[in-house]
DNA sequence: GTATATCGGATCGTATACGATTTGCGTCTG
DNA sequence: CAGACGCAAATCGTATACGATCCGATATAC
C-alpha cells in the first residue's frame, strides 16, 4: 500500500486546474515519461476528489473516452487501478460507478480507526520534532489561516486539502509510512464525504490546530497525544451532524 | 481453487458490500460470468500468494497472454487492480513486476502498527463474544492443530492460512470492518514474507492462539488484550530472524 | 388504460493490429 | 582488451473493430 501516499502526495501539490483542454495543441511537446494512464488517474481522482463525479455515479468509460481524447485501453488501466483502491466499483457487464456514499456505520468505524492511530502518532511526532518539522508545519497552518480569512467559502476544498496535509505531515514525523499511509488512504475516502458536508468545519479546527502546534513545538508528548485526541473528537462531533 | 478459504485482498473501499456474484439462490440459475478479468485477477493473486511468483519478478503481460489464454485486456485490467492494492508495482515503458520483498524497517512497522490495533480489538472481541463466535474460532484453531501435527511441513501455505483467518475472525467479532479490511489487506502483503521465512512458527503460536482463546473465552478483556500483545510480540521475534 | 413483449441504442467485454520504446547482444574501434 | 555505438528482438502503449449483454422506449394486445 505504498501508492496511495505518493498519489496523494501529487494530488496535493497538482492542485485541482490542470486544464486537459487541448492535448497535442500548442507547442509544448508533452514529455510522456507517466504515460496516458497515469494521466487519466489523475483526471478522474481528481474530479472524484472535487465532486465533479458525485459518490454513486455511473463511469462510463466510452464518456471518459470522448472527454479526454484517448483510447479505452488507459482508461480501463486507470479504473482498474482506481477500484483496487477502492474509490470505484466496478460491476460486470454494467460498468464502473463512483463508490458510494460512506455510512453512518462506516463514519463511526473511521473516527474509532483515527482515535486509535493518531493521538498516539502526535505523541511519538512530538518525541520526534525538530526545527524543520516545525517550520513545515507553521508554514501550513497558516495557509489555513489564510485560506479561511479570505475565500475559505469559495474552495472548500483547497481546505480540506491543506487540512490533509497538516496531518499527513504530522505522520510523517510520527515515524512509521505504514500508518501513514493507511491513514492518507482512509482519508481519501473520507474527503469526498467531507465536501458534501463541510459545514462549518474551520474556525473551530484552525485553534484546535494551534493547540496541537504548541504541545508539539514543546515537545510535550502527553499534550501533543491530548490534542490530537480532542481534535478529532470535536472534528467528529462536528460532521455527525451529516447523519441527524 | 474458485474462492480461496480466506478471502482477503478485497478492497478497502468505502462502499465495502461488494457483491461479486452474490446470488445465492437454491437451484443452479445461471451466474452472470464473473468476467476473464477477475479470473485473471485470483489467478495471479495466487500466484503471488503461493510465491510462484517470486516478490521482485518482472510479469510480463504476453506471458500471461500465453500461459492463461485470454487476451491482453483482461490481464491489463487485473494487473492495474492489483497494483491499487500495491501488489504489483508498474514502471513506465518497462512494465509490471511482483512488489518487491518486505524491507527490515518495513516488517518493524507494521508490527508497530499491529500492536496498536490488535490487542485492543482482542479486548473488544472478549467483550462481545458470543457461543457462536466462539465455536467457529474454536474450530479454526482445532484446524490448525490438526494440520500442524500432520503434514505441516508439506502446506505451510495452508497453516498461514489458517492464521490469517483466526484473527480475522477475531477482528470480526471487534466489530471494526475497517480495522478489520485495513489489517487483512496488510496481512496479504505480509503473507508473502511470511512464506519464505517461516521457520518454525507453529508449535508456540498454536499455545498462544489457545491462551488467547481461553481469555476470550472468559470474557476477561484484560487478558486477551495481553494474551494478543503478547502473541505478536513474539511472533515479531520468531521471523526477526529473517534478518539477521 | 395498463401491462407485456419486442425492438433498437448504448455500453461493456474481448480480440487483434500497429507504432513507440527499452533492452540486450554483437560488432567495431580506440 | 575495454568501452561505445548500433542494430534487432522483445515488450509495452495505443488504437480500432467486432460480438455479447443490458437498459429503455415504443407498439400492441387485453
Amino acid at each position: 500500500m505504498s501508492a496511495p501516499a505518493v498519489t496523494m502526495g501529487e494530488s496535493l501539490s497538482a492542485g485541482g486546474a490542470n486544464s486537459r483542454s487541448g492535448l497535442h495543441g500548442g507547442g509544448m511537446a508533452i514529455q510522456r515519461h507517466k504515460g496516458l494512464a497515469d494521466d487519466v488517474y489523475e483526471a478522474v481522482f481528481n474530479k472524484l476528489m472535487t465532486l465533479d463525479i458525485a459518490p454513486g455515479t455511473r463511469i462510463t468509460v466510452d464518456g471518459l473516452v470522448r472527454e479526454l481524447e484517448v483510447s479505452h485501453t488507459p482508461i480501463r488501466e486507470a479504473l482498474g487501478r482506481l477500484e483496487g483502491e477502492g474509490l470505484v466499483v466496478k460491476t460486470h457487464l454494467v460498468g464502473y460507478s463512483a463508490a458510494p456514499q460512506i455510512t453512518r456505520r462506516r463514519f463511526d468505524e473511521l473516527y474509532e480507526f483515527r482515535l486509535l492511530l493518531e493521538p498516539e502518532a502526535a505523541r511519538r511526532a512530538a518525541l520526534r520534532m525538530g526545527e524543520e518539522h516545525l517550520g513545515k508545519l507553521r508554514k501550513t497552518a497558516a495557509s489555513m489561516a489564510t485560506l479561511s480569512n479570505s475565500r475559505m467559502r469559495q474552495s472548500y476544498s483547497g481546505f480540506a486539502r491543506l487540512d490533509a496535509h497538516f496531518h499527513d505531515q504530522i505522520m510523517e514525523i510520527a515515524g512509521n509510512t505504514l500508518i501513514r499511509d493507511t491513514l492518507a488512504h482512509l482519508h481519501t475516502h473520507f474527503h469526498i464525504f467531507r465536501l458534501m458536508y463541510h459545514a462549518r468545519i474551520t474556525e473551530e479546527a484552525l485553534s484546535e490546530h494551534e493547540t496541537l502546534l504548541v504541545a508539539l513545538a514543546a515537545g510535550d508528548e502527553v499534550g501533543a497525544e491530548r490534542a490530537m485526541r480532542a481534535h478529532i473528537e470535536r472534528s467528529r462531533e462536528r460532521l455527525l451532524v451529516a447523519f441527524a
